[in-house]
DNA sequence: CGAACCATGTAAGAAGTTACATGATTAA
DNA sequence: TTAATCATGTAACTTCTTACATGGTTCG
């Protein structure tokens, strides 16, 4: 139910298409929540006829047309509800640490090249993070700029705060898995002698 | 698919019934999986079906019977197979970051309750692999007893240290979460003063 | 003119959740 | 004898992934 209340989150922003929304979930968002089009588009659809998007055929080009959808009252009430409620958490899934709890079972170069994708992966994942903490900080983030350019200015430094404080957490997070697979790398040394 | 890896894992160190497996994953491996009864029945059935298991009926009671599943040496060989592979990584999607990118929309106490429910829902994980890994090191888990005798003892701390090693990447990855959620807190506060 | 991008979907299926349903056994 | 546990499922539904399908626009 989370890909709903993202898309509010950006609709919120500013209206508009299924397609920006694709483009933003491949960049800004993406690392917080990922979704492909093909689940985007109909969940706008199911949005608009709940009443919580109102969408509009908007022409482009000749011939060409596509629909903007902005967040009516009641889309931005259901957000608002969603962020005052307290989520559940799901069970755990882990299917990288439930291979590494079997590793004795793979040949050790093959175990050495797990934790090897585990730490380039991580490492991506913490380049992105960083540098999205950079344009948060820097003021260069241009879909944080749109966002703060309808937020009183009382409100700004929280809505800033607020972005450079989730992205941070996933930092943590991508930290402690690259350590953790260093740290995997020695130990199956130290168990192939 | 983990489900099935995770299904011949455990079944490699004994052969078990459902309700068995169904238990196992409410205690030792469902903190690194979990599964419901109701999708590990119908996999069961699916891997016998596909030769990866052989399912015998062995009385239960007076009248009662019940199904024990043991890996057949397909079934071995697709563990392994597996456990040779590397895996492919899901893209992101965290909700509590999600969330927390958005705070400002929340009132000031459910943003704190959503940190408190962060923190003791991550505190409650931390404690139950925490336990995990002193049983694993004092050699009183069950399961991972059974497993050593079915194995040759230069191979016993290769499975031993593997097991603790995935705990403890768990265990880190709850630390960070606790430590965020603390940093969130202390945030909250800075902005509402 | 062709490549890259914009734009919007459908369809099939895998994976996972929640609820419902049933019956036997065992231990207090 | 009744409650807890053992035992095995089905059904409906949600979520997500992968693949397929189509056509318009813009820019070099």
């Amino acid at each position: 139910m989370s890909l709903r209340y993202a898309l509010l989150a950006l609709l919120n922003v500013e209206p508009m298409t299924g397609y920006d929304l694709y483009k933003v979930f491949e960049s800004s968002v993406g690392h917080v929540w990922h979704a492909p089009d093909s689940q985007i588009y109909p969940e706008l659809k199911r949005m608009e006829s709940e009443g919580l998007l109102l969408g509009e055929d908007i022409p482009w080009g000749q011939r060409g047309k596509k629909r903007q959808y902005h967040v009516t009252k009641a889309g931005t009430e259901a957000f608002s509800a969603w962020m005052n409620t307290t989520m559940e958490y799901a069970r755990v899934r882990e299917p990288a640490h439930l291979r590494a709890a079997y590793m004795e079972w793979a040949e050790p170069e093959a175990a050495r090249e797990q934790m090897r994708a585990h730490i380039k992966h991580h490492k991506g994942l913490l380049e992105q993070w960083r540098e999205k903490v950079r344009e948060i900080e820097e003021g260069s983030s241009p879909m944080l700029n749109r966002r703060l350019a309808n937020t009183p200015s009382s409100e700004q430094e929280k809505t800033t705060a607020f972005k450079a404080f989730a992205y941070e957490g996933l930092i943590s997070q991508a930290e402690a898995e690259v350590s953790w697979a260093k740290r995997g790398l020695k130990l199956i040394d130290r168990l192939n002698p």
